[in-house]
DNA sequence: CCATCTGATTGACCTAAATCAAGGCGGGAT
DNA sequence: ATCCCGCCTTGATTTAGGTCAATCAGATGG
């Protein structure tokens, strides 16, 4: 089945597809379909040779190993917007695990020869690649940081100063995405979100209007990160 | 500066020397050297050539970049262990910030042109790179995963579970590193380390000797991962 | 043998944030 | 209009885990 615009939206967002130019992104589609799992389905199996990677759409793939002693054992879930097997997809060989739809779930499924082929054939996107992973390893690793030791407050005045665009006009951010999903990716409840919001607005840093805020004082804000 | 076999062998475990052979790492090893920072002490400015890119022995780098306005920005902190500017060191051109030292630190300088001149020549190696990255990246989203939706028992047994050898006789785990340094990896304080293995050995979950840690139920242990 | 130091443990306490619960508000559909 | 239905906010309560502090066991060293 083939792509849909908006999945196809969706897919060059990945990590691995930023990179690529849209003649090579188009070309990367043109070996591409869409997988619709049903709830436990089975998309290959430990020991299946190597012949695609996916990316999912919607829904959580379980990437999980029988282990010798016969019990099951979940080693990943990956969820909308990640790519799974990739690193096999390098390495080539077998899967080493497999791969079933915890839920009913879309996924898209690359052509793994003719990804390889593009990246051997093409020391510059080897590079790109290389370097947009090294980027997005950093990127996490602050995540983890700010995770481990910086309050809930913290993470939230860090996003919004992140969001900030670099030479704004006026300090302000408009959030696109709703709330709850904010609180989410910064690890916290929405109630959480909510009174942090509420507590800097009394303190004047800050103004919310719906999801438009104003920020009053950037400079105290970066204090407080 | 050369290295002397520690720092060498601490290099070798960062993510972008595992993936190289032995003749591929002392190749490496032949076009890099040790420099020592003071506190302070300027590495690279924002805007200079890229020559190196850099691993971290010892102390802390920090990476900032001065904006239009004036005011510098913190964007990274890099720890030991850790490489930086390897993103820049893909893409050529010019580190796009400031590297000091945090402190007094002391960091591995690699040539930036050789490596890239490796990785070019050398289709295989790219690919066990991007594979090796794949990887990390995968491993990094779930520790993300479970700094934010498991509690701090959850992740110690997690961790003990992690560190359980595959089909191991008895169900041990020897700590390598002191008790602290485990905690602070799980994002947790010493003392509720403490208490979580305290509360587990008065479950009959686990016997403690030191740091020697049997695990007496270990299906009853992944139950409450 | 004692002095000291480091890491681990345990207890008392406190704070940040989760949870539970109750509205409020705007946008659709009927 | 009225009724829902998400989404957000706010309040009350609970709890996990951090902080502070005392103690203890081993290691090191004079």
């Amino acid at each position: 089945m083939n792509l849909n615009p908006a999945d196809a939206q969706f897919l060059k967002e990945g990590y691995l597809m930023a990179p690529l130019s849209d003649t090579e992104f188009a070309d990367v589609l043109a070996h591409a379909n869409v997988r619709t799992l049903t709830q436990g389905e089975c998309l290959f199996n430990q020991g299946d040779p190597v012949t695609h990677f996916f990316f999912v759409l919607s829904g959580v793939i379980n990437l999980c190993r029988v282990a010798p002693s016969g019990e099951e054992k979940v080693m990943d879930l990956v969820r909308p917007g990640f790519f799974f097997a990739e690193a096999a997809m390098f390495m080539g060989g077998r899967y080493p695990v497999n791969a079933r739809g915890l839920e009913a779930t879309r996924v898209v499924a690359l052509d793994s020869k003719h990804f390889v082929g593009l990246v051997r054939g093409n020391g510059d996107l080897c590079l790109r690649l290389l370097s947009k992973m090294s980027r997005r390893m950093h990127e996490m690793i602050n995540e983890i940081d700010n995770l481990t030791l910086h309050s809930g407050a913290q993470r939230v005045i860090g996003y919004l100063l992140e969001q900030l665009p670099e030479g704004a006009a006026s300090p302000s951010v408009k959030l696109s995405v709703p709330k709850h999903v904010i609180a989410s990716r910064l690890g916290i409840q929405p109630e959480t979100l909510s009174r942090v919001l509420a507590k800097l607005r009394g303190k004047q840093l800050i103004d919310v209007h719906d999801d438009m805020i104003v920020l009053n004082d950037v400079d105290a804000l970066r204090r407080l990160s």
